[in-house]
DNA sequence: CGAAGTCTTGAATCGAATCAACGGAAGTGG
DNA sequence: CCACTTCCGTTGATTCGATTCAAGACTTCG
């Protein structure tokens, strides 16, 4: 296997502040695994026996409801964990994690996961802190699924993703991975019609630009003003 | 104050399993408050000042976008912790908890966090895996809102409450605590008048029994075949 | 007893889903 | 390079579930 470097783990907030020997012992622990868009890490239902960290690329982790519906449930960001299905208390992956772009990861075996809390006990600590992160942040999609409208929440939605994947161009700020209409309706529970209609109106007044698995923030503050609008 | 038993936070899974002298330290700590059926133990926006074990009764969490519009976030049972906001790196309360009926609660400071994560590992672990699974409830809860039907929705939150707060009676599973149209509106993101016509049309046909804050499950299967229904 | 809170039910309205058809871009393979 | 297929997006017409509006009944409580 190629040599990984300890600064690829380093800079994840789970690892942060360990001591480079601690970092270098996890890390001959763990195997790459390269994703090639559309690969996925893991699917819904098989058994958790591994978790991993995203070093490059971005995963679109969905969920199927047992009627056979789809939701994406987040996007997973380089430095992020996922899969941490131990953690949790779960025997098999609650979602399915697919590559948006081709993407590296790394992965562990489970049992690594008891014995790093064991011997790592800051470790705990930092994985609480960001399952309460994402708690915090499934609170508020529910409080925003009961209760705004459509196009307040594909604002928000939209400008949730510019914040965390946004790249500043010429035109505004670009959501650096392909994101089609169909996620975007997936990540706030509508139809892909109704959000390609948003777009057109929306793109008609310049508050975005898009195009093809691909959406542009030109007026964020236009944007922010209807995602919080109450009429 | 009154003289606390261990025995009251023994039973709590949080600290379940730890030595008895560390309980009674822990408990020695702690001040008990008593909560009247309508009063909160701590309102949203609040500077989160103490974390809290439920003892007796049952709390209702309540949060309000900035529009004003409430949602019920969830109903915290005995041996439930509430308010560590603390695990989450909040400042504030993300909610308000008012007493359904009269409870009963244990408070701490927050420094006493810290320094109880500091001395025993496996706080953290178990608070992890709490906040584990109230993910896990809140990203089932966002695939229903996304995906079911109102009626669908209802049907799922009676029989999750029922589960979560069901008493057996000659009719059926009382939810034993004082439930309105309009906090079942709450939970699931519709309108009292829509849960009421639902009711109405369930006690019907024999499915449910229902009064004044007052729901009894009659038929459980019944249930769960609309919950899962496709149509 | 009056007042506030809770629930029921009808009628009208509306937002968004569904149904349907088509246009265009990207990838595939000869 | 071009024909072919597949995927993604747009837009109109229609339908439908659920909200909103409205009025009244019943319960509980001070």
């Amino acid at each position: 296997m190629a040599q990984l470097d300890r600064s690829l783990i380093a800079g994840s907030p789970t690892f942060a502040g360990m001591p480079p020997e601690a970092l270098d012992e996890i890390l001959a622990q763990a195997s790459a695994l390269r994703l090639p868009k559309g690969e996925a890490a893991f699917r819904q239902g098989e058994p958790a026996e591994r978790f991993f960290l995203l070093l490059h690329g971005r995963l679109r982790v969905t969920r199927l409801n047992p009627q056979g519906q789809q939701m994406v449930a987040r996007f997973i960001a380089p430095g992020d964990m996922f899969g941490v299905a131990m953690a949790i208390q779960v025997e098999a992956y609650p979602g399915t994690a697919t590559a948006a772009v081709d993407s590296l990861a790394l992965a562990w075996p489970n049992a690594v996961w008891s014995a790093l809390l064991a011997r790592h006990p800051s470790l705990a600590v930092k994985t609480m802190q960001s399952l309460g992160a994402r708690l915090q942040d499934s609170q508020k999609r529910i409080l925003d699924l009961s209760t705004q409208q459509v196009e307040q929440r594909i604002a928000g939605a939209v400008l949730q993703l510019a914040q965390q994947a946004g790249r500043k161009t010429e035109d505004g700020l670009l959501i650096d991975f392909p994101l089609s209409r169909q996620d975007l309706a997936e990540m706030i529970g509508t139809t892909l019609h109704t959000v390609s209609r948003t777009f057109s109106a929306w793109e008609a007044i310049g508050l975005v630009e898009c195009g093809r698995q691909r959406v542009v923030v030109r007026d964020r503050a236009g944007l922010q003003k209807i995602a919080k609008k109450q009429d």
